[in-house]
DNA sequence: GATAGTAGTTACCTAATGGAAAGTGGTTAC
DNA sequence: GTAACCACTTTCCATTAGGTAACTACTATC
């Protein structure tokens, strides 16, 4: 069965650089939520408490670790506006609409899977 | 700056699922192994040696577990050919396919994060 | 002066992930 | 019969992820 896969995972070389690469990008984006909060961040810019209220669940602890993580990685900025009191407000980067495809492939993935596994219970 | 973006995450309900569907796809998806194992089956049918040579660094257990899940998941088979001795060959399932775009664009993200940093640095 | 909100930090704890090393039960080759 | 291969399993351990709760420093409001 030679089918139409093989167009795009072709030959061994570039199958094994594939290999590299998909363990580089899951080295950025690993745990529960880096994605799902640049997914936040991508739909409008956020406060902390508002992402906090967004993501159910995150708690004040992690939810700071990964913005910081994702600063480091280009993908969220955070800017300190001199209200008084400050404010500081999150948003995804131009370079965080590189993960756009990512997130509309994983969406749609999810959705789909959810829809199989419930029809199989 | 209303731009494109916006055409393909456009309102808030449509998000909220969206962000629901990137946590379960996530769910499944998670770890450092289980995209990588897929990636790899999808490019040729292994016996689990192969597979430990190809994905370097995981030990037998966590290959042995993180098997059992992607099968469970529909996202592997486990085929046993009566040959003596007994040959165990794991193969990508159709359904494994539904994965194509996702590791496709982790491919290419990861490759061009991997630039951008090295080109930073 | 007390309360509440904002944006976190700190300390502590548990659970899950993942790794090393050895063992198992079978077969095959020398 | 001994060594090696296959496909794991078992045990033990270290690391990490993630959660809870309390606390901080500041400001605003009642």
């Amino acid at each position: 069965m030679e089918t139409i896969e093989n167009k795009i995972l072709p030959n061994k070389e570039e199958c094994a650089g594939a290999l590299k690469n998909v363990f580089d990008a899951i080295y950025v984006l690993n745990g529960k939520w880096k994605l799902p909060l640049v997914l936040s961040l991508m739909q409008s810019s956020k406060r902390f408490n508002e992402i906090q209220k967004e993501i159910n669940g995150i708690s004040p602890k992690v939810l700071a670790n990964e913005l910081k993580d994702l600063e480091l990685n280009f993908l969220i900025k955070r800017n300190v506006y001199p209200t008084t009191p400050v404010s500081i407000v999150y948003e995804a980067t131009d370079y965080s609409y590189t993960l756009k495809n990512i997130l509309i492939e994983l969406s749609h993935w999810g959705e789909n899977h959810r829809n199989k596994v419930k029809g199989k219970v």
